[in-house]
DNA sequence: TCGCACATCTTGTCAATGGCAAGACCTCGG
DNA sequence: CCGAGGTCTTGCCATTGACAAGATGTGCGA
């Protein structure tokens, strides 16, 4: 094993999308992080300043992931409830990070890269919207919120365990058919 | 001041409100909730086994209140959309409440008084989606579960941050706008 | 009324954590 | 070849959560 370790920064925020989905985003602790990648306690600091800027990190990185994802939904052309499924699809199979990005107070919220990240999201949701309300005369932003809030809060409750899903539950065809509530414009 | 704390129980809950209000649910620290509150740094141990203990009794007392409010909306005879509003504005309202409520990991989601409290707000959802789905031959499950998603990740997207309220802008207003989306019974 | 069992609160202690400081080590440029 | 700077380590300190043991008040029954 090198002095060096190759890309400790990388390595670091595996290990604590290990140590998260573990342990939860709460209880991680920065010296158990660098145990587990191999370092010393302090080893870190160097990376990152703060144990909240590891998680301000991950955070924007879940953000950045989300909009990839969102990206992709929208390019398959499928119809607008496919972005929101990917959304859901997302926060499921990527859950340390999704918790992260919505534990209070753990990220710091006015970090550049994770506004950013957020607002890369947002977009990305925002232009699905676009197609969806074309030739409307409803408010695109009240929409876009809408749809926003509807799956934000899907995934949450099901992350939080509120919405206990049956074992054999698809996720996808779940937020498929929350999605449909939606209102189609007029 | 008398050596037994008149409710040191109830003190301890009101304290740790105002500690999370102003550093955040993850922030908090026993020791200084007993310090704000007057006693040594083990009183709280006899009315809350944990730290863990403490956040979870908040988290059920979040969701019961949460239950209240739905239910006196409910009440008030008014639209399906002031369920809504009133979930919105609760949180809104109760920002340290609903942060330990969605926050990941804080509190101990399997404790009898807190799925207790989580299962009279999502039944009092479900109710006030009956009425909206009288007649309906839609899925009451899913209509109730996207009306849940959809205020829940309202108002976790506003205190997220993720939102940026304009300063004028009245919560409930917005989340009246928001809950029109939703679509109506066929 | 008295005394005792018990709940309540306190002080003392321990391991673990986050963060800082100072030093060892390695790599790269000149 | 050597020094500068980035990378990592060891050492340290205050704070925290949890536990143990003792002090103090309270209320119940005899």
């Amino acid at each position: 094993m090198p002095y060096h370790h190759g890309d400790l920064r990388r390595a670091l925020l595996d290990t604590a999308l290990e140590a998260i989905e573990e342990q939860g985003p709460a209880a991680v602790s920065l010296r158990d992080v660098a145990r587990r990648a191999g370092v010393s306690h302090a080893a870190p600091t160097h990376h990152f300043r703060d144990k909240t800027a590891l998680l301000t990190a991950l955070a924007a990185e879940g953000w950045s992931l989300l909009a990839d994802a969102l990206r992709e939904a929208a390019a398959g052309g499928g119809e607008f409830a496919e972005l929101g499924v990917a959304y859901v699809v997302f926060a499921t199979s990527h859950p340390a990070h999704f918790a992260v990005m919505r534990a209070p107070g753990l990220a710091r919220t006015d970090d550049p890269d994770l506004e950013a990240a957020m607002g890369r999201a947002s977009a990305e949701m925002r232009s699905g919207v676009r197609r969806f309300e074309a030739g409307s005369t409803r408010d695109a932003d009240t929409t876009s919120l809408a749809a926003w809030s509807l799956v934000h809060g899907l995934a949450a409750l099901i992350l939080e365990g509120a919405v206990p899903l049956k074992a054999d539950a698809d996720v996808a065809e779940v937020a498929r058919a929350v999605t449909a509530r939606l209102r189609p414009p007029p």
